[in-house]
RNA sequence: GGGGACGUGGUGUAGCCUGGUUUAACACAUCGGCCUGUCAAGUCGAAGAUCGCGAGUUCGAAUCUCGUCGUCCCCGCCA
């Protein structure tokens, strides 16, 4: 074998009419090989796709030695650029209409038989794709995603070195932060017993930022939280992280939104309209059931409470009593889909809201058909059926109980519609904003308010004072969430929550006031958050950003369920990485450094 | 912390519910032969699994039970 020299003169994807005639120099994998005795046929692949090479029998050494090719060897292949024959062009491959009438050829390596095939139709497990990654890369699939997530990333920092913000590198070793996420520690050598935490998004140092007067600052930053996992969910994962100063909330939406669709446009060029629709908190709570709506179908929650007030049905009367709401979806009917049984087991997809049971009225062209009919007047059926607007052969589903059930009940209700009934275009890009949300959330069993988005989220307040009532609950409120709003604000596509944000505190006596709402006590906001609340006395100012989760918005424009599928070298559900083995134990001598004594006194006697 | 699904040649699955005519089946991949226009090539043949691991029930377990490990989905959690 020659030493490693190739001059590749093009990729094999690329190849096309216009090359034809051209002596061209590829090198890549053999994505197959079929021989047919008389020719041989290769296609080679690399990471721009894959190109087909002939080998014809009148060059004898060379026909030889494409028959000992097989699956994956790495070549090199000079050869001609020609017009395949009159029918047999390729369709389904871009470069069909061409193909390489090979000169030589030289192995630049084997390759033992791999443990999967790198096809686009094999379907193969997901532990085995993650133990061999550097293979299950190689498809095209996979390929492809990781290939449009640079594109994406380029696009991002292109827009936003454009538009004059500056990227800035903050610290990866940090120091841990209680309220939030779970860290992950490191422990520190030099300062034995002491640990930094890995971030769990760069917030604080972005604020430190802005009081340093650099304006305008972005990132495409790796996030750290130690939770469990889930299909959208990696214990490590990519946020764009951008902070400004001198701005209002519409500044920062104009600006995420200029971003969004010139990311679009550059890195996938799709073309969308902004600005992007707003609602509010309460407005997405009520209408659509969830803080994050999927609006690309209808399908509204609507609230039948007024049409009960009299009612004589118990379930609904005691409800309302206790400032519950009953509240609906209305779909089409189809009896083959929903047979009585069916309808009946639906109650389990709204169980785990805490919803005590999913009543349905079925309209028929001649009344009704329902379980719970004999229960209602005919003014109440009547009323229900005007308030839903429903035709005849629909169903009516509904939740009784406290808002806090009822709506993600009926939230998620809706979701299993909507992809139960193919209710979504898969082609619209749905975007909108949700709005004025509460700054707090009352934690029950701690018995205290908690910030929804985060502890430096400016509130909706013209006085310190509105904050006092706050303050000193101790009970819980009528109304899980506080009546003070907050400056924050999320973005949302596709029904997924992409990023959120918020103007930040930027006074401290404000800033120790609501760290004292949250009953964190003096001695710990000096210990964790004494430096920030230091830096808002030196001329901190008005600032406020916005965080988009790059890995969800990768793996939503490439239509995928799990990030996983658009991060290079993902983790399992138990945060594992099978390619690697981590996490892994370590040798008594580095837990002796780190002074971490139990775990190593304790591996000293397994070594004994 | 809780609920659910899955684990069978290299890969993906069937068989399991209802234990015994199954010598664990099929497809792809692999190896060998044939083949001059294929492209998820075709064709003939071969090799390859003690059914994740452990225990139990039974005359008999891939199949039933329990435990355990792993993977995936969901709830909690994710400021």
């Amino acid at each position: 074998m020659k030493e490693f020299q190739v001059k590749r003169t093009h990729y094999c994807g690329v190849l096309n009419s216009k090359n034809i005639g051209q002596k061209v120099v590829m090198a890549g994998w053999v994505h197959s090989r079929r021989d047919h005795g008389g020719v041989v046929f290769v296609d080679l692949r690399d990471r721009e796709g894959l190109v087909q090479i002939v080998f014809k029998p009148e060059f004898a050494e060379l026909f030889a030695q494409a028959e000992k090719l097989h699956s994956e060897y790495v070549v090199e292949i000079t050869g001609t650029v020609q017009k395949r024959p009159s029918g047999t062009e390729n369709p389904k491959l871009p470069t069909g209409e061409v193909e390489i009438e090979a000169q030589t050829l030289e192995i630049l390596n084997t390759s033992e038989t791999l443990p999967f095939e790198i096809s686009e139709f094999s379907n193969v497990g997901e532990e085995m794709r993650l133990k061999y990654r550097y293979l299950d890369l190689r498809r095209p699939q996979l390929r492809e995603n990781i290939i449009f997530r640079t594109k994406l990333a380029q696009a991002a920092r292109k827009h936003l070195s454009t538009e004059g913000f500056l990227e800035v590198e903050t610290p990866f070793l940090t120091k841990s932060t209680p309220e939030g996420s779970r860290d992950f520690l490191v422990p520190s050598r030099l300062t034995p017993g002491t640990f930094y935490a890995l971030p769990q998004s760069p917030q604080l140092f972005k604020q430190l930022l802005m009081v340093s007067g650099f304006d305008k600052y972005f990132q495409i930053v790796r996030c750290f939280r130690d939770e469990d996992l889930r299909a959208d969910r990696q214990p490590e994962f990519t946020q764009i992280d951008i902070e400004m100063s001198f701005v209002e909330i519409d500044d920062i939406i104009a600006m995420t939104e200029k971003l969004i669709s010139g990311m679009l446009k550059d890195g996938a060029g799709l073309d969308i309209k902004t600005p992007f629709p707003r609602m509010s908190y309460e407005e997405a709570i009520t209408r659509y059931g969830s803080d994050k709506p999927d609006l690309r179908f209808g399908l509204e929650i609507v609230n039948i409470s007024p049409v009960l007030e009299n009612t004589k049905f118990k379930v609904f009367a005691d409800t309302l009593a206790n400032k519950g709401v009953v509240c609906g979806l209305c779909i089409k009917d189809d009896r083959e889909k929903f047979s009585r049984q069916k309808l009946e087991s639906l109650k389990e997809v709204v169980a785990p809201f805490g919803a005590k049971g999913l009543a349905w009225i079925r309209v028929t062209p001649t009344g009704f058909d329902s379980p719970i009919a004999k229960f209602l007047s005919p003014e109440e059926l009547n009323g229900i059926k005007e308030k839903f607007n429903a035709g005849p052969d629909t169903i009516i589903f509904f939740v009784a109980d406290k808002k806090k059930v009822v709506y993600p009940s009926l939230g998620c209700l809706r979701n299993y519609f909507g992809k139960e009934l193919n209710l979504i275009d898969k082609k619209i890009l749905s975007f909108h904003w949700v709005v004025d949300f509460p700054l707090l959330e009352w934690a029950d069993e701690e018995k205290r308010w908690v910030s929804m988005h985060h502890p430096f989220t400016r509130p909706a307040i013209k006085d310190l004072s509105e904050l006092d009532a706050l303050a000193s609950q101790s009970t819980t409120p009528d109304s899980h969430t506080s009546p003070v709003m907050a400056h924050a604000y999320d973005i949302i596509f596709n029904g997924s929550e992409l990023g959120g944000g918020s103007l930040r505190i930027h006074k401290k006596d404000l800033q120790e006031k609501i760290f004292q709402l949250l009953k964190i006590s003096d001695q710990e906001i000096t210990d964790r958050f004494g430096f920030l609340i230091e830096a808002l006395k030196f001329g901190a100012p008005p600032h406020g950003g916005i965080a988009l989760g790059f890995d969800r918005f990768v793996a939503l424009l490439q239509g995928e369920d799990s990030i996983r599928d658009v991060i290079a070298f993902p983790k399992t559900q138990k945060g594992n990485c099978p390619l690697t083995n981590a996490p892994d134990t370590v040798l008594p001598k580095q837990l002796k450094e780190l002074y971490i004594k139990s775990l190593y006194a304790e591996k000293e006697n397994i070594s004994k």
